[in-house]
DNA sequence: TGCTTGACATAAT
DNA sequence: CATTATGCCAAGC
């Protein structure tokens, strides 16, 4: 496989667990490849939709969905985030402060949420 | 082999 | 806060 890198990202936004989000910059450096943030997106692009992989949970750096060859899929990718209980603000962005998935088991030793 | 494009990110205006 | 400009690096042709 000579596009390791892909596999990697697929990898790492299968991880993300419902009612979270990742951005692009953020499974990009989750999956070892920091700075490739678009190729994420490209990779995504590639599966096409015919993925197990929970692409709609991936969402640029402004907490919002880029935008893609069809505004349908805009669309529905925000569908199937507020069907997983996400909110969206006004603009159509997501509160990433509240939403966005921390990669930590850790626990702050102080009250969780 | 080399140029162009791209589901992005960040800084500046 | 929205828009514009620049940087980054691999995939596609």
């Amino acid at each position: 496989m000579a596009s390791e890198i892909r596999t990697r990202i697929y990898d790492v936004v299968a991880r993300i667990p419902r009612g979270r989000v990742a951005t692009y910059g953020q499974i990009a450096e989750l999956a070892g490849v920091g700075g490739h943030a678009r190729q994420v997106g490209y990779a995504l692009h590639a599966l096409g939709g015919d993925s197990p992989l929970p692409w709609h949970r991936v969402v640029n750096a402004a907490g919002q969905v880029s935008r893609r060859d069809d505004p349908a899929d805009e669309v529905f990718q925000r569908a199937l985030l507020k069907a997983e209980g996400l909110r969206f603000s006004a603009a159509g962005r997501l509160d990433l402060g509240a939403v966005r998935w921390k990669p930590r088991s850790g626990r702050p030793h102080s009250s969780g949420a």
